[in-house]
DNA sequence: AGTTGCATGTAAGAGGTTACATGATTTC
DNA sequence: GAAATCATGTAACCTCTTACATGCAACT
């Protein structure tokens, strides 16, 4: 069980879904291939963890639908008792950075900037998050609670716009020094 | 050529290292460990584009200290001026702060704790790292300009920094939440 | 006519971790 | 006496990406 199979269990507390929404659901957290889902999906199906139902469809492929069992459930559990392993970032724009005084400022802004529309396209995503979220949700999102359904989503996005807003205050602060 | 090659040539723009350094040095931009590294850092000669000396020492083992050539210096250049690939971020933590409500509040401020703790200590070694180059710099760090030798280090802590207070903001949102 | 989305899967290879191997000095 | 630091390297294994494979529907 590596971190990942966790990963697939854990979305699935809240739907059924397929490999193929499982693959898209977890990029924001996680990113995955559809090729390292796949494999993992039929391991966690041998553990019990998982259960599939075959879907039949006419005018798209046919379907497997994935949900949790109780066993998969159990096993979420005894993973978050777990030590939580540190995080890991790679980002090839801190190695670039590091040796940017071999290029002029003309072309360190060129490379700052395809990074500034990066960050400004993801936070948009993230509002749009909390748009579809509100509209899910019976409360307003400020007093949702730790065993309402939407809360790990809504404290996730809130997470992840934390830190693009940081990125973003860095981008501007490097403009400054790249003028 | 993957991404880890250029960034151990990156750290070689600063100064002349060993393998051993340049595995503790990526440490905060880069996680590898030295089996990667040192295979590496064979190909790189290999390519022409570092070269070592060989230093006997009698207390501790032998060591090779790694330079960069002319020919690395230019590989470096036509690097930056690539494309950036996108940040890729593996955190645990998410995936299990996605499935939270599965576990009481009692149990879900344990795991925030670690994490807090976590990110309050690499706050103090950034804090550690800004007074360590503050002594080496011949300028108030907020003068220091690209071409100066000590600014893409200066400008990547900055920006360590302000994710990890994003990150700790977030922490602190969270106990407000798991009270 | 060509691309994108839906939907599943396998195979080859690159990237990365853990373990094995050695050995002196220093710190707890 | 045990663990950590310095210092290099290899081997086995796991993780992850890219490419191969199929096929229909919708959009451009």
């Amino acid at each position: 069980m590596n971190t990942l199979s966790y990963g697939l269990l854990s979305l699935l507390t809240r739907n059924s879904r397929t490999g193929y929404e499982l693959m898209q659901n977890i990029q924001p957290f996680w990113q995955a291939k559809h090729s390292q889902i796949y494999p993992l999906l039929a391991q966690l199906e041998q553990k019990g963890y998982v259960e599939f139902v075959h879907v039949p469809q006419s005018d798209k492929p046919d379907k497997k639908v994935y949900s949790l069992t109780d066993n998969g459930r159990e096993a979420l559990k005894k993973w978050i008792a777990q030590p939580t392993d540190e995080p890991v970032v790679k980002d090839e724009l801190a190695l670039k950075v590091f040796c940017i005084g071999l290029v002029d400022k003309e072309q360190a802004r060129k490379v700052l900037h395809e990074r500034e529309v990066y960050y400004q396209k993801k936070k948009e995503r993230f509002a749009q998050s909390f748009e579809r979220i509100k509209q899910d949700s019976a409360k307003p999102l400020e007093e949702l609670e730790i065993h309402d359904p939407l809360f790990g989503l809504y404290v996730l996005i809130q997470k992840a716009t934390l830190k693009a807003d940081a990125d973003l205050v860095w981008c501007e602060w490097m403009k400054s020094k790249l003028k």
